[in-house]
DNA sequence: CCTACGATTTGGATCAATCCAAAAATCAAT
DNA sequence: ATTGATTTTTGGATTGATCCAAATCGTAGG
């Protein structure tokens, strides 16, 4: 089907480009491309006369045109490994949201923890010519990754893990500092047997967590009781009920994430035990179903929004200044104590339902 | 930086060209362009020196450049409402699953039920040219947007909720007969007051569940009792209630969502009843957590992992074949029956956490 | 009236691929 | 060896924007 001639708009079939503006308007294609980019140097009558062509036009920007001629795709890809994962979508969320806000627009995948599928995907980013990357690595990923991707020029923004040599963009949760509160608040609450659970892949979240605890568990003079375990509910169901049979059985557990700790209160019911009561138990993550388990669940809250809002707004920034300092924002935790670990205030009533605080709450609606 | 001349390959600086591959293999440019395109018109003896040639240089192929001219970007958008739930969460993975394995890549937005907000991005996308949209409609969209994006002639596939005028692609599940499933069952254990909560808005989701609930009542002879509430967490809380106050308190309740059937188990504890013994609860979704409550949750299952794969094939389908007729993939809800509704097997041992089923399962590990 | 000078506007080249009609190379049959 | 039919390969046009150096406009100053 042969387009129509240029010097005749055709609003209806095809599409419109600069050029049918230009003629519609009697100015030039560029005249009409520096109005789009809201340029100062158009006097405002042109920008006017032009801005009313497009509209009759029914003009629509190509902006894979312009990325192939000013190399900036206004595009950018993040991975994470699992996205059915309320905590990530809370990042996702964020991330959005910060980048809405630019006029940036994200391809999102979901590594599923495979080194292989998202190598893929990267480089099938780097083909679609994305200004940058936020990278959540999975498990096992090559630390020479992130060398790669500076050799590909591909900013790169890790986020809430991190691989390779510090100098890098990184955005994430102080981990250490978040389980160190855990343990402060339940030795104020009179506790001496503080049992950590969870973390066998040692990468830096995991790390960092161990850390926290060991420091904290000896500043207090207390003896360090850890286990490791897989990061997933069943590991926590497990491990509890094997820490809870052993000659003195912890008296406050604290959890590499919230789910395990879900089933380590599960395991405490299983044993006839009530958690919160019989013995502590700290979560991480805050998700919101903390606020809706019995009992209710204290947790150190990680913010996983506002990770991603802050993610975002690293990799902006190492988008407009490529050899600017590499930075790191870590976020402060903030533990949320509920009844789990809170048996002085525990009331058998359950008021109402706490809610998360409003800036990362979001109604968990369905279709 | 001034480019060197295209007849001395630049490997280092720069990107290389087809141009310089052809260059370097001897042969022209358009050549090249069929041994990336796989055609099967390339001698095979030209087809491998071609080959060496891109792996020599290190070439990646710029899909914007190929975009332009093919106008194929290879490309999907996708529009959710609430990625930070974990029911979308699932559809997510589901979808980037099936595109993976074609060689597509999708831009995800969330438009936090804003109509405005989900409008600008469809725009957005039509500037980056996407291929298709997967659609899952905000909360109050104008049902013209169906036209709208037809007459962009923007292929575009709606998601679990749909609006506008049937001949359109849609991918979703039966959830009429989810309900009549939960109706059929509680019956079975010998329940005649079924009530129904949740839903206020009146899209499809909602719509459907309704006709369900009051079909199935009818059918066996019962008196529906049904109350319009927001569909959170606390609307179930507090629903569940007021019904028990009533002079005839139901003896089983389905919920819209697994959200509002947790709270609505939350509820009956705080009357000092036992959800499963007293009132059955059943929920809708079967998001993981109904397996790990307390009781555990019989919930409908709705298995949103499936439906993102049906989705992202329909859409390439239609992206392949603009003109074919209109599809739509409803799939079949199972009923997932666990101790919340189940009073009579009810043990007080629960044994091991239940897992959801391997296809669906992602372990919901945290960083 | 002419010249500067700043403010606007413009045409041609360019970005990196694909499309397509036509040319060149290869092979088979006469 | 020539013709005809295939099989491969190719150059030039095209896609729709941006870049940039140069052209044009407007007007204030001499």
């Amino acid at each position: 089907m042969p387009r129509a001639p240029r010097h005749t708009p055709t609003p209806r079939e095809g599409s419109v480009t600069l050029q049918d503006i230009a003629a519609h308007a009697g100015v030039s294609r560029s005249t009409v491309s520096l109005v789009l980019r809201e340029s100062p140097l158009v006097a405002e009558r042109t920008r006017e006369s032009v801005r009313a062509s497009i509209k009759a036009l029914g003009y629509v920007y190509n902006r894979g045109a312009a990325a192939l001629r000013s190399s900036r795709t206004h595009t950018l890809g993040v991975v994470v490994y699992d996205i059915a994962n309320p905590f990530f979508g809370a990042m996702v969320a964020g991330i959005d949201a910060a980048l809405h806000r630019e006029n940036y627009v994200s391809f999102l995948a979901n590594s599923e923890d495979s080194p292989q599928r998202q190598l893929r995907f990267l480089e099938r980013m780097r083909e679609h010519r994305v200004d940058g990357i936020l990278l959540c690595p999975a498990e096992g990923t090559d630390p020479a990754l992130i060398e790669t991707l500076g050799g590909w020029n591909m900013p790169c923004v890790q986020v809430l893990r991190h691989i390779g040599e510090p100098p890098f963009d990184y955005a994430g949760t102080d981990f250490e500092q978040g389980v160190r509160l855990a343990v402060d608040h339940l030795v104020a609450q009179g506790h001496r047997q503080i049992a950590f659970i969870g973390g066998e892949a040692e990468h830096s979240a995991t790390l960092a967590r161990w850390r926290g605890y060991f420091a904290a568990i000896a500043g207090h003079g207390l003896a360090p009781r850890h286990l490791r375990t897989a990061l997933t509910r069943r590991a926590g169901f497990e491990a509890i009920q094997s820490l809870m049979r052993e000659p003195t059985p912890p008296t406050a557990v604290i959890c590499h994430n919230d789910l395990m700790a879900f089933g380590a209160m599960l395991g405490l019911k299983r044993l006839g035990l009530t958690p919160g009561i019989d013995c502590a138990v700290v979560g991480t993550d805050d998700v919101e179903e903390a606020a809706l388990s019995d009992p209710p669940l204290t947790s150190v809250a990680t913010h996983p929004y506002a990770i991603g809002e802050e993610a975002a707004r690293l990799a902006l920034r190492r988008i407009a200044d490529p050899d600017g300092a590499r930075e790191q924002v870590i976020l402060s935790p903030r533990l949320q104590v509920r009844d789990s670990s809170n048996a002085a205030d525990r009331s058998q009533d359950p008021a109402t339902p706490p809610q998360p605080d409003a800036r990362h709450a979001r109604p968990l609606t369905n279709p």
